[in-house]
DNA sequence: GACCGGATTGGC
DNA sequence: CCAATCCGGTCC
């Protein structure tokens, strides 16, 4: 299936570890200013609910930044961390049961000028190329390869907190990109979740020369 | 009202 | 290794 229509209510309200599994390989698009910023998912971690230790909703925590955990399946739940970068999830399962899948990585395929442009005005400074003419793939993939990265290339804001992803400018789709093979390991800087913190619930592709394999 | 620390990043 | 930088969360 690869009709470049938004991922519909049923893809994301089923589990979290099957929504995140299976966003990756798909295409996030955010349209800004007119242009459409694409990039497909590569790395995914799945936030299970009021029982997942490393959760922001862990324990049942409910407050105006995790209220929108709560929401059922395909909503953007956008939050500020370190004071200075966002990160950016789509909510899975049912309403109340606060699971979520944060977006780690994508790998941009349209708007590629555009992300790079924002990343180096936005973004921390990072020794890459001046021009972008000069980009390489890997230097690309640099604006993109991590949860704050991607939200600065592809201007994900806190504006966009509590988003639908099944809107018209900001939505998930499957442009047919496949991998041989998904990964999965323990989620990324969460130590402080005991045993949670080994749980494999986070899914990636492999990599060669800093840069996804994809095929087909 | 005070205090603590983070689902990150880039530079040293 | 560590600073940046601010607000949410918690406790008093």
């Amino acid at each position: 299936m690869t009709d470049r229509e938004p991922l519909l209510r049923e893809f994301y309200t089923r589990d979290g570890l099957t929504v995140a599994r299976e966003l990756i390989g798909k295409t996030l698009v955010h349209r800004v200013d007119g242009v459409e910023l694409c990039g497909v998912i590569i790395e995914t971690e799945a936030y299970m609910g009021v029982t997942d230790k490393a959760s922001h909703a862990y324990g049942g925590r409910r407050t105006n930044r995790t209220e929108t955990m709560y929401l059922c399946g395909g909503y953007a739940y956008v939050y500020r961390i370190y004071g200075i970068y966002v990160c950016m999830n789509i909510t899975a399962s049912v309403e109340g049961s606060a699971e979520a899948v944060l977006i780690r990585g994508v790998l941009p395929t349209d708007g590629c000028r555009e992300m790079f442009e924002r990343y180096r005005k936005y973004g921390r400074r990072s020794g890459m190329n001046a021009d972008f003419s000069d980009v390489t793939p890997a230097d690309l993939y640099k604006c993109t390869n991590g949860p704050g990265k991607l939200c600065i290339s592809m201007g994900i804001g806190m504006e966009e907190n509590r988003a639908d992803m099944l809107s018209e400018n900001f939505y998930v789709r499957d442009d047919g990109y496949r991998f041989d093979e998904v990964l999965c390991s323990p989620r990324i800087g969460i130590d402080y979740a005991g045993e949670a913190a080994l749980y494999p619930w986070r899914f990636h592709v492999k990599e060669r020369k800093g840069v996804p394999l994809i095929i087909r």
